[in-house]
This record gives C-alpha cells, structure tokens and sequence, in this order.
RNA sequence: GCCGGGAUGUUGGAAUUGGUAGACAAGCUAGAUUCAGGAUCUAGUGGGCCCUUUCGCCCGUAGGGGUUCAAAUCCCCUUCCCGGCACCA
C-alpha cells in the first residue's frame, strides 16, 4: 500500500522546479510595479567562487536572509533579494595554471557547483539578476568606475614601496598582509619600490570617519573601521640640525611633552640618515641601515622585543630649549608613518623609555607623576614639570598651550595623522579586471574612451608573469598591447589587472539594475532601491571589503551617481558555524565517521586510539567539513534550513551537531503528520472546519506564535526561539484531540519562510490554488492573549515559596491579602515580622520579614 | 599590551532586559508498540537532602566581593575562551 509519509526528496525538487517556471520570486524592473509598496533591499555578501564549494557555513546567513525575505513579501514589501558571484581572483587562476585551462572555464565550472548547491537549499533569490564580476558585462562597469577615478584624480601612478610576494608573483595590498605574510597562504612578503595605481582613499578618511555614526551596524566592526583610519590629533614639530642648513619635521600626539624630547630617531628609511650623518659614525650606520633593508616586515616587527639603533653623529635643535639632541637612527620608527621622524620623550612613552635605558640616553619627566610612582614612563595625567611656560598646567592645557607657541613661532603646526594608507590598486595577475588606460610614448597616461569599454582580457597562453618580471597580460600578443591613435601617436596598453575587492566594490549596486546595457544602474532604480536595508555576511570582511565599498560609494556620491552617502544601512554578522573535530597525540586528525565514543573517550574505531576532540573551523585537513549535499541528502533541504537557524542566535558561533538535525528533522515530521492523513495523502481528519476560537486553549497558542514568531524573525538573530515556539505550538496541537483548520494554515504562513517546500506542498493538497509564498502574513489578535487570571509567585525573603491565581491586574492589597491567606506562606513568616511588601503587579510578590 | 565579544545542565541554547533559572531541542533512563533494527508514542531527566506521603528543604548561571526586598542580568576584582589591532609617535 502506498504510504504518504514526508519525504523531502520528492518534494523539495517539486517545488523548486515550480518557483523556477514560474518565476515567483522575480523582482519586476517596472517601477510602475513598485508603486504602493514599501521597498526592501536585503542583500547577501556574495561568494568567492572557489573550487571547494559550499560548506554548512556558508548558507547559514543566506538562510537567514531568505527567511526574512520571504516574510517581507507576504507582509506586502517590494523585495529585492539577488545573489552574484565574486568570480576573478587568485585561486581560479592558479587552478586554471594548474589544469592549464582558461581561468574562464574554471570560472563557469565553479560558478555552476555553486548555483547548483544554493539552488538545492531553496532560496528564494530572483536569479534573472545573477551577476558575476568576471563577466564583460559586468567589469565593464567597474572599468567606468576606475575613470570616474581617475578624473577625479583619486586614481594615480606612484612609485611606491609594494608588499611584493615572490612565491605568488604580485604585489599585495595592506590589508592582506600581516605579520609579513600573505594573510591568505602565509607565504613571506618584501618590501619593493614598484610603479604601481593607487586609489586616495585616505581622502576620504575623515567623511569614512564621520559618516560611520549615521548607519546601524554592529559596534564591534564600526570601532574596527575606526581603529583602520586611526586618524590622531597633533602636532608637526620642526627641528634643525646643528651646524647644518638641514631641517626635519615630527609628528607628535604629545606636544606637551616637548621639554622632555632628549633625543630624536629616524626611520632607516628616511632620506635624510645619509646626509647628516657623520664620518666617523657612516660605516656603523650603514651597516645597520642595510640590514634594516634586509629584514622582512615580518623581522622587524616580530623581532621588535629588543630595540636597536645606531647613533648618527649629528645633533638636532629642540625648538622649545634649544638644546642640542642627538639623533639616533632605529627601525622602531616606521618610515610609512607620520614624516619618518620623531622626536623622542622617553620620561612619557614606552618605546622612547625602553630605547633610553638600552642605550643610556637621558630621561627628563615633563609630567608630575604620583608620589607613588616608580622607575618606569608615566603615561597618565598630571601637572607640567621642567618645561618653563608650561610648568603646573594639565597635559591638555599643556597641549594645547605648546601648539599655539609653536604656531606663533613658526616653528610647527597642527596636524591630523591617519593610520589609512592609500589603497594600492595594482596585481600582476591576469584574472582581474584589465585597467582603461593607455601609456603613451611620451609617458603621458590616457584613459581609454568610455565607447571602448569594456577593455577585455585578451587571450594569453600562459597565466605566469614574464621570464623578466612583467605581468601575465604582457604575454598579450601586439594588437592587443599596442595602440595607434588617430593622431598617429602609439602607446601600450596596461598590463596589471585591478585586485579582487573592485567588482565587490559596487555589485549592490548592479543588481537593482542587472541588464542595463546602455548604464552601469538607472538613477530611477538607484533612488528607488537604495540604500541597502540589510547586509548580512562574515566578520572578516570588517575592514577590507566593507571600507572599499564604503568609499567608492562616496566617490560615486560626490560624482551624484548615487543618492546615499552610505550603501549599507543595516549590517548584520553572522557568527560561524564551527564543527567537532578528532586529533590524535601526533596531532593526527581523524573525520567523524573514523572515531566512536565509549566511556566518555572518543577513540579511533579500528586502531582504538585515544583522540582529542575540539571544536575548530571547518577545513578540509582538518577532516571535519559538513556540505550541504549530505545534510540535504539525509533529511532534506527544510531541516538543513532550519536546523542552520535553530543551531543558536545568527551572530553567535556554534558548533555543528548532525544529531541536531535530527530534532528540526522530526518536527518536520509531526507538522506533516499533524497536516496529512498518511494513508490517503489529503488533509489530516484530525483538521476540523470548526471555528478558529472553539479551542480556546490552542487559539491562545496560535496567537501567541504568530507574535513570537514574527518579533523573533523581524530580529534576525533570534530565529532560533521563532523556530521553538513554533515547535511549542505542534506540541500543543498534537496533543489537541482536533485542531481548526484555519489554525493550522495560519501556523503553515508562520513555518513557509523557513520550511517553504514542505508547506508548499501541505499548502496544495489542502486545496489552495495560490502558492503559499504568495499568501499574506499573518496577525495576531492581542485581546486574545489577555489572560483574565495570572499566576502571581509568591516569595519571601527572595525566596520562592508559593503561587497563586489572581484575575488580572488585581491592585496590590488584593495581592496581599491573598498571599498572606497562602497555607505555605503562613508557614515560613509565622512568628515573624512583616517588614515589607513589594508587590511587582501580575507577576510577583515579595515579603521580607 | 590595547580594543571588542563571551563563559548558564551531559550537549546546542532559553529567560518578558533587575522579578518563577534551564523554554525548545539533542542525549540519556523507563514504559508502550514492533519478529528484530529503525521509526513512533508516553513519562522522567541541574546537584544534594528527605523519600514519614509529588509534601518539602538546601545548593546552583566561570571564581571572589558589592548594590538591592530581589542579580544569569547592574558595579568592582580575578581566571579562561574567541575575534581584531599591535613599535602608528
């Protein structure tokens, strides 16, 4: 006999398939279509199409999201909810080295796995507005951009020191080197002076600053946008040196201080070492600023416990007394930032002190410190010592003092420092997008003309830089590299390709626009759909990929392409999903399916070997990855949704537990049962067509669960509990002998954002003709869930002692009266004194005795 | 070192924001059903005491102290974990 059990194998693709043909969840470009409706943008960071695909990670804020936009429709909003793909990179190309095929074909064969796998999770993303940012159609924008750019003179040519990588061939930015390494492979990274393009992003520190404060995101990621720009007040003090013409300038937080600057440093870099040191000191100097040069970034800041440094010979002028210092060369001082100089107070700041004692340099204190105080450098606040007209102020009077005498003096300013660089823009690869511009013979740099856009990749035979150190795109064949203008002059072509942040850097702003031909995006679409209402994605991209786009959307703004000075008005970070792994002694790891439990020990089935467990990121070495495949082959696409939301709060990490699938799973389970007779597939003859109210009890329910399950959902971090009510409540109905059923299909509108395919499909066999994406969202009637009696607790002294009914908001000598009439509360004040009675109306009552 | 976030049963996590700690799940235990496994259903499940009655008592939210009638929640100190920054003058 046949059985009707849920099975979400035959149903899932059903569905998809339906959403697919008809298109459901297209957003219509007609903006007579908008009319009337309030808009929302909800918006995904889109992936990095790598070769590896999806894990369980992944789609945990995209299921998020989905379940918000799928709300959002049946509450009547204008959604646009798109997905796209990052798909230039590095890890294609290597790939496509690697096979020796087109990065292109890598691309599509990557992008294919990665529709096809988010596809299966059922998201209701309107894909007629798929992009992708290797696609010409696409960086032909990205490559208008960059002129706009370049006009406004925010994009140049500079030679600058790079963080050249050798073993991957190109210079990276910043933000994607730490310690001296590659942050994403850990291979080592030198210092290089290259001819690179530089974007000016450090215009705009102040308005990225600024404009922070005006957009809802998590603290967390605005302090760290903060600590990026690192923008601190000073001072730019000038010293010059004795006996010399020569001049330099510091930069300094602490002009207060200056009284104490015994001596200055420059970096081993600075251009002025060579000229003002001595004879008798050169060789040592040198020495010590060829090994400077040597060190990696990695050396010099991880060997940094020891400070270092040579003395010059020379001396400089201290402004405020006219003393002479010496000055010292040493690599604590960083050529990158401020002038490369400073000037050295080691009485009031550590590094000065340290350098101080290790080379038996003088310290003079400036600040007064407690009487306390011991032999080490006071940083905090106190009244001016030995510093003439400042003597007895506070070090903001001090400040502020010292700065207007410098200014009167002419001997420095203030100043503002910022920690942002200038964002290199340049990588010698080839899969990227190509820049607009042209070097002609006489060195001048031409932007190609917009009409010429896009500006392709040409075909190459070998993605590898050159055997002399040029980019790959130099291996293009001459029609491609040389150029003949109409006036007869020739150039050749660029041949560095932009990095992988510039197609993210504007693609939320492609898709309100997707098929434009003729604009990057229509000012109508822009005014109407922006800003973004909610960005959801990974921690990690804090400060790169959030502080690119924030600027480029700036500079759009200033060229009045986009009518916000922000695009992203709500972000919202997902937490991770991290997952149990098992590691032996020798710190071999075993996947799950090696290892079993007995007694409390996780140990390897075969060998019976002892193993750790941890939790830990997913990684494939460390054998321990969940793809969305397996989970969805096992209990079906609704579970792995659900579960992925149920696992805990969205902004919290938490560890992935295949046996939690099970619970989400079987609840799955009951709501089908609960909706469909088994044996004959139609509705349920538990399901009565008696009206909604004739279950006071589960009307109650149904009332509450709409209102739970609609506050926790609008959260967004709180779909967890939405999901437990809603299991509250097909408890609750299951143990009902029958339930309305007009009350189960308002719970099936509750449960369709998060389980769409199995309340689709209980949708139809009840006989609705309209999708249930397409039915309105439920409301809830707050005079059901007034309660006439309430359970008041009882305590005293604090402590829980009895509960009583009382009908609500019974006035507090009502509450007292009956809490003292309490058999069990007799008992435990009997013989005593009632102090107090405090009485916290339908909800508790305390009495202190 | 600095900044930010965190620590609640065996496990993931709830707690109306100062007012019944442990919702909802997972796991475990017992029972029902089943040839069996699985699935399903029912009940129990923080620790301890009492089990002279499911009556009741004590303890319990990383540790210590405080504020309060009342603290997982607020304040101070300590420990540990996660993320970021780190010679930025």
């Amino acid at each position: 006999m046949e059985r009707y059990t849920y099975d979400p194998a035959a149903i899932e693709p059903k569905w998809q398939n339906i959403w697919e043909e008809r298109k459901t969840f297209r957003t219509l470009d007609d903006p007579k279509a908008w009319e009337g409706k309030p808009k929302y943008y909800i918006l995904d960071m889109f992936p990095y199409t790598s070769g590896a695909g999806l894990h369980i990670g992944h789609p945990e804020g995209y299921t998020a999201t989905d379940v918000l936009a799928r709300m959002r429709r049946m509450q009547g909003y204008n959604v646009l909810h798109p997905m796209g793909w990052d798909s230039f990179g590095l890890t294609i190309e290597r790939t496509a080295e690697r096979e020796n095929i087109h990065p292109a074909i890598v691309t599509e064969r990557n992008i294919d796995k990665f529709r096809q796998q988010i596809k299966q999770i059922g998201f209701s993303y309107d894909w007629d507005r798929e992009i992708s940012t290797s696609s010409p159609d696409y960086y032909k924008w990205t490559q208008w951009i960059f002129l706009k750019l370049h006009e406004k003179e925010l994009a140049y040519l500079a030679d600058v020191p790079v963080n050249w990588c050798p073993a991957l061939g190109t210079v990276l930015s910043n933000e994607e080197v730490k310690d001296g390494k590659y942050v994403e492979t850990g291979d080592p990274v030198e210092r290089r002076l290259m001819r690179q393009w530089m974007l000016k992003i450090t215009a705009y520190a102040d308005r990225l600053l600024e404009d922070i404060e005006d957009v809802d995101w998590p603290e967390g990621i605005k302090e760290m946008q903060r600590n990026w720009i690192g923008k601190s007040e000073g001072v730019d003090v000038d010293f010059t040196i004795k006996d010399t013409d020569a001049s330099f300038t510091v930069f300094t937080t602490r002009p207060d201080t200056l009284f104490g600057a015994t001596y200055c440093v420059f970096s081993p870099e600075h251009p002025l070492v060579e000229q003002i040191t001595t004879d008798e000191h050169r060789s040592e100097v040198q020495a010590y600023v060829d090994e400077a040069k040597n060190k990696t970034d990695l050396q010099r800041t991880d060997l940094a416990k020891e400070k270092t440094g040579v003395f010059t010979g020379a001396y400089a002028i201290n402004p405020a007394n006219n003393t002479a210092i010496p000055i010292w060369v040493a690599d604590y001082v960083l050529m990158g930032y401020g002038t490369g100089a400073i000037m050295a107070v080691p009485a009031e700041d550590d590094r000065d002190w340290e350098f101080a004692k290790t080379f038996d340099l003088p310290i003079v204190r400036t600040v007064q410190p407690p009487s306390d105080f011991g032999d080490e450098p006071y940083l905090g606040d106190g009244p001016s010592i030995n510093s003439d007209f400042l003597n007895g102020l506070n070090i903001q009077d001090s400040k502020e003092r010292m700065t207007e005498w410098l200014e009167s003096k002419g001997k420095g300013k203030a100043q503002v420092q910022y920690r942002l660089r200038d964002w290199l823009f340049s990588r010698q690869r080839y899969w990227g997008e190509p820049f607009p511009t042209v070097q002609l013979e006489d060195g001048t740099i031409m932007s190609v003309p917009e009409s010429e856009l896009p500006v392709e990749l040409p075909p190459i035979d070998e993605y590898k830089p050159t055997p002399d150190g040029k980019p790959p795109l130099a291996r293009a064949s001459d029609d491609w590299l040389m150029i003949t203008l109409p006036d007869g002059r020739k150039g050749v072509r660029e041949t560095n390709t932009m990095p992988q942040w510039a197609g993210s850097c504007w693609y939320y702003l492609r898709y309100m626009d997707a098929h434009n031909a003729t604009e990057a995006w229509s000012a109508e679409a822009e005014r109407y759909w922006m800003p973004v209402d909610l960005y959801v994605g990974g921690a990690e991209h804090a400060v790169l990929h959030l502080l690119y786009a924030r600027f480029w959307h700036k500079v759009l703004y200033d060229c009045g392409l986009v009518s916000t000075k922000e695009p992203f008005q709500k972000l919202f970070n997902q937490g991770m999903i991290l997952a149990y792994s098992y590691q032996d002694d020798n710190g071999k790891y075993y996947s799950p399916s090696e290892v079993e439990e007995r007694d409390g020990e996780w140990l390897v089935k075969e060998s019976g070997v002892r193993t750790n467990t941890q939790i830990e990121k997913m990684s494939k070495s460390r054998f321990n990855v969940v793809t969305p495949e397996e989970v969805i082959d096992a209990y079906g696409a609704d579970a792995l949704r659900l579960y992925e939301l149920f696992i805990g709060p969205l902004s919290v990490s938490a560890p992935w537990q295949t046996r939690g699938v099970e619970g989400v799973y079987r609840f799955l389970q009951r709501v089908w049962r609960l909706a469909i007779d088994e044996d004959t597939g139609d509705p349920s003859s538990k399901l009565t067509d008696a009206a909604v109210d004739s279950d006071p009890e589960l009307w109650k329910v149904i009332n509450q669960t709409i209102k739970d399950v609609t506050e926790d959902t609008e959260s967004i971090d709180k779909m967890n509990t939405a999901i437990s009510h809603m299991m509250v409540f097909v408890n609750a109905a299951t143990q009902a002998a029958t339930v309305p059923k007009e009350t189960m299909k308002t719970f099936l509108r509750l449960l369709a954002p998060y389980a769409p395919h199995i309340t689709e499909e209980i949708w139809e066999r009840f006989g609705e003709a309209e999708l249930i994406a397409h039915a309105t969202w439920p409301h809830h009637d707050p005079e059901v869930l007034k309660r006439e009696e309430v359970t008041i607790v009882i305590q005293v002294n604090g402590k829980l002692r009895s509960r009583i009914q009382l009908p609500v908001d019974a006035s507090n000598e009502e509450v007292e009266e009956a809490a003292l009439a309490d058999e069990r509360i007799q008992k435990h004040i009997d013989g005593k004194t009632v102090r107090k009675f405090i009485v916290v109306p339908n909800r508790l009552a305390n009495i202190v005795v």
